[in-house]
DNA sequence: TTGTACGCGTTATCAA
DNA sequence: TTGATAACGCGTACAA
């Protein structure tokens, strides 16, 4: 494999000379330029990129912590990120997290090890406070509202949607109202704005009984329909966190001959759109976008993304 | 930010002690480990990854080309080559390629230049014969059976299924059978398999009419619908080419009061499960991981996985 | 406009 | 068991 001193030994002229044919700058006379490129075309030569990063001291690589990549949070928020790194010229490396701390640090060591120039992470279950040490070593943002705390961050701004869809859900008078949330509200943003939206439109706490955490899949949704049923709660309406749990709750209600309580998704997923449920639309595209654009020191600061209530469809 | 030099330096030994310090082998007396490790900790000092990768000559990355991030096909396979990377302690990067010729040979100047040290196609537009040659620069992988091409490849295997959904078809006694596929035969394995086990299980080549090439999407189901209804053309049964097209076909036909034709998916979605159709499930997670170690080197040659006919959910 | 020489940070070989 | 030194391949001030 023909290096860059191959080139340069063949063609007669310097390493700087041919680096400067290679990078298309500064002085080199067609003359020149001519004979070296002939010399790179007959060696077949190109430049490593390993080396190239190393003396530039940049890889033009982000790294994208994720933890479910069935997700449709997930998969959505890839494109976003994709789409912009494509745009800038960045590449982006997967790191699955499983929330596993160990993990999760382990990335930000590689950060500080050079390994990528910028840190993304989709979730995490570190507090924020272990990252901010290794800002020094490359742009790290997390994706949901981090509050006073310095860092960067993209993240849908759930609130307003949640206020609007609740306030939609109250003016039609439901009397029993479940809940169906990710993780424990201190531990996950947007389970703890869920309860705030619902305080603020009902002045008071949702039914502990009717409220389930760690929902996340369709799967999660039917065991929920379970316990309503074997508990004899009677929900008349569910908020779900996802379209497809929604689905998977009305279907545990199917199989049983019963009629489903009225509901309402997010995600703006196929599964609802078939039920024809109300959801959420978080625009995780645009959150993955601006978050890559802030791993790349494009921009910086807080970048909160509105959500859409959609209550037809 | 400390180097190895400034540890060599300060702690008073040589660079070399302080790499094999740092890497745990070699020769090291107990002392002299302690001592150095001793500045390493004082310096806060950590290696540099891109150097690492430079001087070792390896990146252990394995760069993955795939199209569309939002389709099942995609995630699924994604999460097979994920987690067989990271059982393997490898790292991948994603590389959209939209079908770009230009931007597929790209990616293979950067397998050349040793941006990573192995390549998957999830999918690709330029012919295999484009990348044999760049077989010397590290492991290529393909995701569809090559034939007789030299070249690695894991791909389901999908003849068998096929002809056991015609027949489950064939048995039904379906006069009017129509097919919504991916791209044309020409280009795409699947379409062309698709249309080898018709022929082999009808003994004919499908309706013209009533076959479809291009549907991706429940969009393009929907539109495929609309196609058969305007036309009059009146299948009595759809394959389709995934389990949310063959939902988009139906709601074509509910929202307009029709009775839609009896359908098949593929790929095991949740939208199949909720309509009931029989399915085939490609085990994509299965390939993924499969591509994954052939592009390690883990393995080699072709890997075919079988996929399964699911006719009752 | 071209060349020299050093820096980027490690690993690896071979001598001591 | 430890150290000097040469790779690894390229970019870039600075000199010529």
């Amino acid at each position: 494999m023909a290096t860059i001193r191959d080139v340069a030994r063949i063609s007669g002229y310097s390493i700087s000379t041919v680096s400067r044919v290679l990078n298309h700058k500064n002085y080199v006379s067609d003359e020149v330029r001519q004979s070296v490129q002939k010399v790179i075309d007959k060696l077949d030569y190109v430049p490593n990129d390993v080396a190239r990063d190393l003396s530039r001291g940049k890889t033009m690589t982000i790294g994208v912590v994720m933890l479910d990549l069935l997700h449709p949070y997930y998969v959505d928020i890839n494109v976003g990120i994709m789409s912009a790194a494509f745009e800038a010229g960045y590449t982006v490396m997967q790191l699955p997290s499983s929330y596993k701390n160990e993990q999760e640090r382990s990335y930000l060591e590689q950060l500080r090890r050079k390994a990528f120039d910028g840190l993304i992470f989709t979730t995490h279950n570190i507090p924020v406070s272990e990252m901010l040490p290794y800002q020094k070593y490359g742009h790290i943002v997390v994706c949901h509202d981090p509050g006073d705390a310095p860092i960067d961050a993209a993240y849908s701004e759930r609130g307003p949607s949640y206020e609007q869809a609740f306030n939609w859900i109250k003016s039609r008078h439901y009397q029993r109202i479940g809940l169906l949330l990710p993780r424990d509200p201190a531990l996950s943003a947007t389970s703890a704005e869920t309860l705030t939206a619902y305080a603020q439109v009902f002045g008071a706490k949702p039914d502990r009984a009717l409220t389930r955490y760690g929902t996340m899949t369709y799967a999660d949704g039917y065991a929920a329909g379970e316990y309503y049923i074997s508990n004899g709660l009677n929900p008349d309406f569910v908020f779900a966190n996802g379209d497809d749990i929604a689905t998977g709750l009305a279907q545990c209600y199917k199989d049983r001959g019963l009629r489903p309580p009225d509901l309402m998704g997010q995600d703006k997923q196929l599964s609802g759109q078939l039920l024809g449920i109300p959801t959420i639309d978080h625009h995780y595209h645009d959150v993955g976008a601006a978050a890559l654009r802030l791993a790349i020191g494009a921009s910086s600061g807080k970048h909160g993304v509105h959500s859409d209530f959609i209550a037809k469809r």
